[in-house]
DNA sequence: GTCTATATGTAGATAGAC
DNA sequence: GTCTATCTACATATAGAC
């Protein structure tokens, strides 16, 4: 008797078909975009076929949009979700820059999969931009504050929150151009990156500190 | 007689069909990329039919990177280019803001097709990127030669680029996600990206200034 | 140079056996 | 649930008339 740990439907044992469909179409529309995704390659990335793929999902729209929200819908609640236990705006700098890069090393590619999704549809993702209406709102009132108070120098709070983001998505955007300039390796990028969870809020904050 | 400027060639005249083309295609794969464009529809946009197309650039293939190497060539020699004439670091960081953010409004689209393209084939732009090694080069020495002299803060050089470009190209990246997150018209968004040629280079000298 | 008509390849989707 | 084989549609590309 070998066989200590019978069928106990998969204790330790590898993920779901539809699972595996999931992670494969992600990685694959990711690199290709909707566009150039091709269903074979997913079937091929899953370990399955085409016919399976129709099986799970009906087409390939609603496979691309099922990864696709799944991976919206979290990034954004991550980030903004970020800024609620905080009430003064250098701390919610520091924990906003820290949720996005943290989300970000989970997910590399989204940025640019999002920026293109916005840019083929913008009426598609209103729902999930919308989701950090008030969070958003929230932290505009926090800069704007601030500057009342004297705490920081006059600046638009909407460009204050652009240049956050910029300096947050941007170095995964431009990952391959960063990569090729300065000739480093995945692992290097991932340190560099951890590095800016620090060095992202201080560059801000000295910049705004009155 | 009417015709008082005869066949002299086009003197006012509309541009030629390979312009054409060429202004179309660059609409057309700016927008859907490269998988996503079809030739009917760059075929439309030029007011001429598919057949006309493949009789000037033979595949889409071509006309793919006829487009593209033109836009990409020009953008990294404009932007780099604009470091030329600086022998001093705050100067060369407002001439190469003021130079990104002028190319990126003659061309919106394109940061973001690079950024695509790169993805997608990161071998295939080395040429272009390279085209501004020295330029980059040196900018990175006037960084370190400021910082030995005390005029700015200690700060990673390659990561002071970053943030430069980030804060130039993200919002144009960003840009359907700005136009709905503020609620702003394409023509508020000029105005936006017209006050950070002044804005941008403030807030990064800001940051660094010892 | 510009067109209409057509050939060729390929990708998404379905039918049906197991 | 999973497979093989096939249908259908469409996009690139070509042939050939004008």
């Amino acid at each position: 008797m070998v066989n200590i740990a019978p069928s106990k439907k998969q204790m330790v044992a590898e993920p779901s078909t539809e699972q595996r469909i999931i992670d494969a179409a992600r990685k694959v529309f990711s690199t290709k975009g909707m566009a150039g995704a091709r269903m074979q390659e997913v079937a091929d990335e899953a370990g399955i076929n085409k016919a399976l793929l129709h099986y799970y999902f009906r087409s390939k729209q609603l496979l691309f949009e099922g990864v696709f929200k799944q991976s919206a819908q979290r990034q954004f609640s991550c980030i903004w979700d970020s800024l609620k236990q905080c009430d003064s705006l250098f701390p919610a700098i520091e924990a906003f820059v820290a949720a996005y890069l943290d989300r970000m090393i989970e997910e590399p590619l989204l940025p640019l999969f999002i920026a293109n999704e916005l840019n083929r549809d913008p009426k598609g993702l209103a729902d999930f931009v919308d989701r950090g209406k008030e969070s958003r709102a929230r932290f505009l009132r926090m800069v704007e504050e601030a500057r009342k108070r004297g705490e920081i120098i006059d600046i638009d709070p909407r460009e204050l929150l652009v240049n956050i983001m910029a300096l947050c998505a941007h170095p995964f955007i431009a990952q391959p151009m960063l990569k090729h300039i300065h000739g480093i390796t995945d692992d290097a990028f991932l340190r560099m990156i951890q590095k800016r969870r620090k060095t992202v809020p201080e560059f801000i904050i000295r910049s705004i500190r009155a």
